[in-house]
DNA sequence: TTAATTGTACTATATGATATAATACAAAAC
DNA sequence: GTTTTGTATTATATCATATAGTACAATTAA
C-alpha cells in the first residue's frame, strides 16, 4: 500500500486518505479481511496526527469500506458486505460526477472514444 | 440555467457554481460568445454574496471556461480557445478521478457494463 | 456629459472545518 | 498484568469560506 499524500493541496488529508484506501481496496491491493495499518502506524509513516488517521477509517466505516474493532485493529470488509447504508444517493452522485468529467473533457477536446478508453483504463485496474 | 445549489451541504457554494457552470457549458446550454448573470444577479437569486458569485468566476476564468470583462460581464468562451492555461496536469486529475469512482463503483457491486453505460450516457449528454 | 452598470478590490468580521498536541479510556490479546 | 487497539476528550491554532458594506475603473446608455 502505497499512499500518496499530498500535504500543501486543498483537499483535506483524512478525506485523501479514504480515497487513497478505498483505492486500494479496489485494485485488490488491499484484500478482504486484510488488516490496515493501526492509526499509530500510519500516522507516524506520514507525519500526521493519529485524530487524523482516525477520522479517515471512521469516514471508511461509516461508508461501509471497513470495520474497526479495538484491539483487532482496521479490516477490509467482504465486498458483498458492503451495506446499503450509504447506498442512498450513490448513484445520484455518481452520476454528477461523471457529468462533471464529461463536461470538463468535453470542453477540453477530448474526443467520445478518448474519454471512454480512459473510463475503461480506469475500471480494468479495477479488481482481478 | 438551472442551478442547482446545496447550501447546507461540504461542497463550497463558488466551487458548486463553478461545477454547474461547467456543466452547462458542457450540455450546450450555455453556448459559447453568450453571457452569464452579472454576479449581483446570480448572487440576488440565490441568495448569497456578490463575491461568491465572483470568486467562481474568477476560477472559471483562470481554467479558461469564460472570459470577464468590466461593463461586457462574463462570457462563454469558445471551446477551442480553451487555453493551455490549466490543461498541465489535467490528464492526471482526469485519470485519479476515473480510478476513485471505478474503485468506488466496483465495490458496490457494478459490473463494467453498467459502469461504462454511465460513462457513455454522462458524455452524451454533452454537446450537440 | 451624466447616470447607470459591470467585475473587482478592499476592509472587517464571523464561522466552521481541519489539524495538532497531549492525555486517557475500554476492550481484547498476549 | 501488560500491551496494543480504536476512540474520546480538551485545548488550541490555522485556514477557507462566506458575509456586509463600500468603493473604484471601465464602459454602456441616456
Amino acid at each position: 500500500m502505497i499512499l500518496k499524500i499530498d500535504m500543501s493541496g486543498e483537499i483535506p488529508i483524512y478525506i485523501q486518505l479514504r480515497n487513497e484506501i478505498v483505492k486500494g481496496i479496489g485494485r485488490g491491493e488491499l484484500a478482504p479481511g486484510e488488516n490496515l495499518p493501526t492509526v499509530r502506524q500510519l500516522a507516524s509513516e506520514l507525519g500526521v496526527n493519529t485524530m487524523t488517521v482516525s477520522k479517515a477509517y471512521q469516514l471508511l466505516k461509516s461508508e461501509g469500506f471497513i470495520e474497526t474493532d479495538r484491539r483487532k485493529g482496521a479490516v477490509v470488509k467482504p465486498a458483498q458486505a458492503m451495506g446499503e447504508a450509504a447506498e442512498a444517493g450513490y448513484r445520484e452522485h455518481l452520476e454528477d460526477e461523471l457529468e462533471l468529467l464529461s463536461a470538463e473533457a468535453k470542453l477540453r477536446g477530448l474526443k467520445r472514444e478518448d474519454f471512454l478508453r480512459l473510463c475503461e483504463d480506469a475500471f480494468a485496474e479495477m479488481g482481478v
